[in-house]
DNA sequence: TCGATGAGTTTGCTTTCCAAACTCGCCAAG
DNA sequence: CTTGGCGAGTTTGGAAAGCAAACTCATCGA
């Protein structure tokens, strides 16, 4: 992988996108955080779910806490950084449920109001622009690469 | 990966989560759509990336059109719910533009306004609960399986 | 005719993946 | 106390995937 366009979804996914580590995320973000819940839950392989966790730590998105000694027992927590991936997450989840299993949801997710307002109300996650508040449409998207030699579809030159 | 929980964001991982898959998602959107631009733009082995494109034209979210024959040549095009996966590349790269490289972009993104407002301002994406319309932090949300036996940590019983 | 371009395919080697079995420390029941 | 079980990995050996570089094949342009 040499010379690609510098990105920040790859660079996010280099860190994240392995395989099983964004189930990882989810089972956490869910409560599921020791490492047999995690084998169970995801399905990974124990070997690979332990490099997994291993550079999940390293990369800063989970935390490694003793929950006892002696035995050593920890188990695998979200950090703020890790949290904030949620987006990705709900989004992902947006789409399958969208486009997989004829539209029926293996999970639906509760939005429960935070600031005094009654909650209990189903949460459809949406992507808009923080700005305007609109909904993102990929017509009215365009892309500035801030890299010199680069251009919307590739190299310049 | 046997009797992992049943969720989408598995489902969508299982079809566009391997390695350079969302990166090809990424080119084509963003206009490169022709297997070297590919090749080039993400730096990705070229027979990979002919595993890569099939698998995307099998699952519906690139089609392959010809724009030439003799010789025959093809360009690999978004799908409807190919586009639709841009919530997922606009919350990627958020998280990449806040955590990675010091927090300065390698890109950016102008939000040209649709509905006869006055477009060009710049686009940060935020997701927000459609119903209510507030931003979704993680604490004011619950998980609901749908599926007998697991509960939000793991299988039941 | 010579070289370049686009879109792959082939080759030979390295790395990962995977399932199953194994380890180790501890607790609890018989 | 010794057997069984759990939690959290580690080891093992074979199958699959990844990789860079070289190769193919057709066509166009100089």
């Amino acid at each position: 992988m040499k010379d690609a366009r510098p990105c920040s979804i790859a660079g996010t996914l280099a860190l994240v996108g392995e395989k099983y580590s964004l189930l990882v995320l989810r089972e956490v973000s869910l409560g599921a955080t020791r490492f047999d819940q995690l084998v169970r839950n995801i399905g990974a392989p124990r070997d690979v779910l332990t490099n997994r966790l291993k550079r999940l730590v390293d990369v800063g998105v989970l935390e490694k806490v003793a929950y006892s000694e002696h035995p050593p027992r920890f188990e695998y927590r979200p950090t703020t950084a890790g949290l904030e991936l949620e987006p990705v997450l709900l989004t992902l989840m947006a789409w399958g449920d969208r486009h997989l299993n004829d539209g029926d949801r293996p999970m639906v997710l509760e939005h429960v109001g935070g600031h005094g307002h009654v909650g209990g109300h189903e949460l459809v996650p949406v992507v808009v622009c923080s700005e305007c508040g609109e909904q993102v449409r990929h017509d009215e998207l365009t892309a500035h690469p801030q890299t010199p030699g680069w251009t919307v579809t590739g190299p310049a030159a």
